[in-house]
DNA sequence: TATATGCCATTCATATATGAATGATCAGAG
DNA sequence: CTCTGATCATTCATATATGAATGGCATATA
């Protein structure tokens, strides 16, 4: 049936599906565009069916080729993967890594942290990818993540870094002049801020066991980052992680207290290579800090 | 550092690491042996550091390379899961479907169920891999597998299909002539069939509350198949699915009658493609059937 | 010892894939 | 309407990768 498809073409592929264009694949990754259009060529002829739609700004994709999308990202992911992990001597402290964490963790937590590892390890590069789910590190997109839950895939080396609080918090210049919050009633009327799309924390938000509705927001978004530097600009109440917390004022300490859990990712096959391993427990060792820093320590 | 590697130079990594040497690789991959020469050493010259010691009798992957291997793996498997998904039309009961069942599963229970697809749906290519883990799917290695545990990763189409019991059975053959099994202890003395490793069933066999432990099988096999063919040809006693015990006697069962579910596994991003939604509809009913048929019938 | 069969490296003529240039087409801006 | 900036398709000279053939080298086999 199918025989002995190059691999390249799927990658080429790719870049078009991404790119839109033959001309842009080809840019992005230096190849012409005649080149790349016979690629594409050459894979329908191999495929046995057409996978584009030749317009005059582009090509688009048919169904046929939004199917396939999956599995050549799965590729490309696998091919990152390789090249990351060869990148660098075999047990050298060299190499690219790729980490993947939360907005707010990527953006608060982990910068100096990142930094100490740098200092420590000058060869080593380090990629930081955004993203909230475990299917990156199982995809191999990334090779080491920071997750708030336990992970959901078996198969996966995981440390269970420690637990802390969230807590709902505003800022002072918030607070100045409105009504106090003493009890859970007492939220009504204020500025909440939180999520837009139901998450995984949406069923966290309990105030006293009532459930804060999406409706309930004054400011809605979907960017955990978004939602923190709203808290500190003064927009409004809402839920932050203890450990950042510094400069807020916490309230209904009694009512909100919600516990998260820390977890830290890699795919097994990296444990072959030493530098995943120094850097896993380099980090481990961190966050853990960091979590029993401030607000903190509830492991 | 590491750039734009052509990942055809991947797929001939692989080859060379399966076949052991250059001139193997070549023939597998259908290239010849200077070029699979040549890709081997652009690849080291990419990466940067070398990947095969060459021997007079083919080359020995040094420690990089081993590193390396299950990335390239994936990479495989992603490849082949591309091939399949493109085998065929878009909606067309037709291309090449792979399905990973455990030993007995694939021998036993599949083949007239396969049948009856390939009857229905005669465009179909059905592949069967013999396999234990989920991680086959999950990697990509297999389209929809059968398994005998619920699933252990999140973020896979499960079914579950339903449960059966596990018994100890014997031929006839091998009971004649010997002391009668009434109670647990009648046991000793009898020749016992289990299994050679540690596994999932291990911890499963259990008769009246005692541990049957490795050392007190007569025979011991890893391959489930086996087992089952060695209870038929009277080599003693052992465990066996209820549904397949035909022609079997049932030994103890009020102490030794542990209870197995089966599950039906396939990775989301096939849902798109609807012949392997078919397939997956048509195993799962034909599965309950034959669970709910001789023996089975506890769901 | 001679012979056969693996293997890899090298060479060199050839087939193949590539890119620059060109032309055609379309959409939007002035 | 015209011009600009995208796009893709085609052509053709060139660079590149390929395979057949060869030689060298080990290890089995008789």
């Amino acid at each position: 049936m199918i025989r002995d498809v190059d691999w390249s073409l799927y990658r080429s592929f790719l870049a078009v599906m991404e790119a839109g264009s033959l001309s842009a694949a080809g840019r992005r990754l230096r190849i012409s565009q005649p080149t790349m259009g016979r690629h594409i060529r050459t894979l329908e002829a191999a495929l046995g069916q057409s996978l584009f739609l030749r317009t005059p700004d582009g090509l688009s994709p048919t169904d046929a080729a939004l199917a396939l999308m999956p599995h050549a990202e799965a590729l490309a992911d696998a091919a990152g993967a390789l090249t990351r992990a060869a990148s660098g001597g075999r047990d050298a402290m060299e190499g690219n890594i790729r980490i993947a964490a939360s907005e707010v963790t990527a953006a608060e937590i982990l910068p100096p942290i990142v930094r100490g590892m740098m200092d420590r390890w000058p060869g080593l590069v380090i990629e930081l990818a955004v993203s909230n789910s475990d299917e990156d590190v199982m995809r191999r997109a990334a090779d080491i993540a920071v997750r708030m839950a336990p992970p959901r895939q078996d198969a996966l080396v995981a440390a269970r870094i420690g637990g802390f609080e969230l807590g709902l918090y505003a800022h002072p210049a918030y607070l100045r002049g409105r009504p106090p919050v003493e009890r859970a009633e007492d939220l009504r009327g204020h500025r909440l801020i939180g999520f837009d799309r139901p998450f995984a924390y949406t069923d966290l938000f309990r105030v006293a066991g009532k459930r804060i509705a999406r409706d309930d927001f004054a400011l809605r978004s979907d960017s955990d980052m978004a939602q923190l530097a709203a808290i500190r600009a003064g927009c409004g109440i809402g839920v932050c992680h203890a450990p950042l917390s510094g400069g807020l004022v916490r309230l209904l300490p009694a009512d909100f207290a919600p516990e998260v859990e820390m977890w830290l990712l890699m795919h097994p096959d990296l444990r072959s290579l030493s530098r995943f391993d120094h850097v896993f427990a380099y980090l481990a060792d961190a966050l853990a800090r960091h979590i029993a820093g401030p607000g903190g320590a509830a492991s």
